[in-house]
DNA sequence: TGCTATTGCTGAATCGATTTAGTGTGAAAC
DNA sequence: GTTTCACACTAAATCGATTCAGCAATAGCA
């Protein structure tokens, strides 16, 4: 049967005390509110006494807050984002939050039913990866003041705070560290997304090519998830066309997880002469043999700078916006070493 | 400045009706109750108008239902689990259930607050990957009449649904695919955890073992997230003093993972001179080189039993719980190829 | 003694929806 | 001519917390 959870009322009745009261004590206001220290122990006994829990969704019609946050990304069982959100769930709990974790998989109308419905549920804030096409909506939290923070990629029209990485500079740097390892056809795997990291990434790939004095390799793959053997197979006509390309660059981990299956199937052996580096690490990345360059991002700064914010914009309203552009960090293993010795 | 949400009352005064009246429209109740066609396509004309979305928590307060499920596993990153969860939020959508995901990472105190946090917050229905000494609080949602079904794992002294997988039949399976590719000392690796269903493992594989009248050669690893280093360099160890060892059954998919890692350290070539097998599929191992062979769960299935058995329990209370206990199929990839040609 | 201040507590309004129990009207039934 | 009933709608209670406004009793002070 079904047993009935205690209602504040409930306690005050057997108490024999009003429900301001056992309010104010459970809050931790019995001092403040000048209940005697006898009454507040009383109260603190019987409450532990039938472990007794608030009903948080009554709670939160009365307070408008229900101190929870969300954190929105492209795919949480994304290594970067998972690694970051965890992060921040940590940081949150310390600070009396909790953190709900949802994927928008970069789809406008799945993201913004998740936007909807967590702020018809009135959550407190929210950490979003934006996928294109959203600023309305975000607009729209802003205007009812619910605190947003953008991750990963900004979007130039919307006056909210974000934390992004200098994504330029990160490719630029990755495409000379493959080029003084000796390497001269250097092809660039991306996705053909109009979204401003990308293209921040190819203008560094671009920048250090040109630099070399090399020759710039491009290809682009459609985005769409549903369509990854597709868009591998693209990739491996790519590699067999382009018989000189020596190094590869993939602009996000996830196309370099497809493509190293698609070199893989093209020739087992063929990962050990080429040169490969991936722009955003993955755990899958030392795991794999040979183990796989990357470009990392700043994960433990990036969770406590988006925290820090999101906290400061709980506490006050009306915060100017931070604009905040962090650095990576190379991360050279075995796929980005000379090949020389093995040819 | 801030926009205040309208509400049922602010929309009645507007229309001049009651606050009854739009909310019988609202659900779409109107002619069910008796509203005459041109008021409910007024009222539904002025919610189009302002996009009224109704605040769900003062709803949620009064119906005492907030239409919310959790999918509480162990990890909700590792490749089995997010599939599931995939395919569970999929089937919840159509019938208006939303789902929240969490990670317990099999640790106990995490598991409790995490249930709490959520009854508290008054959800529908939980589907959980169990740890270790959960019964008592899980016996506690279900004298609230809160669904539970349990997943992955069964506890004995539950009386409540749960949907596993035959794993005695699935590690004897596979143990016999590496005995019939012509290995012959097969190391079976796994956690040092007591439950059910690492113990059904390795009874398979020791089945498996004893008809082929082979040799058992066990390690167990602790089971622990943040050292993953320590129990790697143990199973290298463990590798180098088996030098007859010819394939290695790992219990999981994420020791395999760290395992394909440490025998990558031991030498970039042992991978090709072993037969290896694990037990769940995992994303990396169809991409990883060799592709990995695995004992993969049927991902589908259980995610309809899963929500089949959710919607009935919402339903109707009181149900006779269903025990389900499904098959899974063996993956055959390269690593469980006989080697026997490149040795 | 009379006045205000403080202490210690409570009644009732409130958040924003849902839902029960009606209310007033006009037409049909007897 | 009264009763009954369907229709079209509404007032008010309710969910379970928080919180404002206020009350009685005692203390402090002149």
């Amino acid at each position: 049967m079904k047993k009935k959870r205690p209602s504040l009322k409930d306690i005050a009745e057997v108490l024999n005390v009003s429900t301001t009261t056992v309010s104010f004590v459970l809050n931790g206001k019995g001092e403040e509110k000048k209940i005697s220290k006898e009454l507040i122990a009383k109260v603190e006994a019987y409450l532990k006494e039938i472990n007794y829990k608030p009903n948080l969704v009554a709670r939160s019609l009365r307070t408008g807050s229900t101190r929870v946050l969300v954190f929105m990304v492209e795919d949480i069982s994304n290594h970067f984002f998972s690694k970051v959100g965890r992060l921040i769930e940590d940081i949150s709990y310390k600070n009396d939050y909790r953190v709900l974790f949802c994927s928008t998989e970069n789809d406008l109308k799945r993201t913004q039913d998740l936007i909807h419905l967590f702020h018809e549920r009135q959550v407190d804030g929210f950490i979003i990866v934006p996928p294109l096409g959203i600023e309305d909506d975000i607009k729209h939290l802003m205007e009812h003041e619910t605190p947003v923070i953008l991750f990963d990629r900004k979007i130039p029209s919307l006056k909210t705070d974000y934390v992004v990485i200098n994504n330029f500079e990160g490719a630029k740097t990755s495409t000379k560290h493959l080029i003084d390892s000796g390497y001269k056809n250097i092809a660039y795997i991306t996705v053909d997304l109009d979204q401003g990291q990308m293209q921040d990434r190819e203008a560094g790939y671009r920048a250090a090519i040109e630099e070399a004095g090399l020759n710039e390799i491009t290809l682009k793959l459609p985005f769409n998830t549903t369509a990854v053997t597709e868009s591998r197979e693209k990739l491996k006509n790519f590699i067999k066309e382009h018989s000189n390309i020596d190094a590869i660059f993939f602009a996000t981990n996830y196309l370099s997880q497809s493509g190293l299956k698609g070199i893989h199937q093209i020739d087992p052996n063929l990962i050990n002469k080429l040169g490969i580096i991936s722009f955003d690490d993955s755990g899958f990345f030392e795991m794999y043999s040979p183990t796989i360059s990357a470009f990392a991002q700043p994960i433990e700064e990036m969770a406590e700078q988006l925290m820090r914010i999101m906290l400061k914009k709980l506490k006050e309203k009306d915060t100017k916006p931070e604009y905040l552009t962090l650095k990576g960090t190379l991360v050279a293993r075995e796929s980005s070493q000379p090949k020389t010795t093995k040819l």
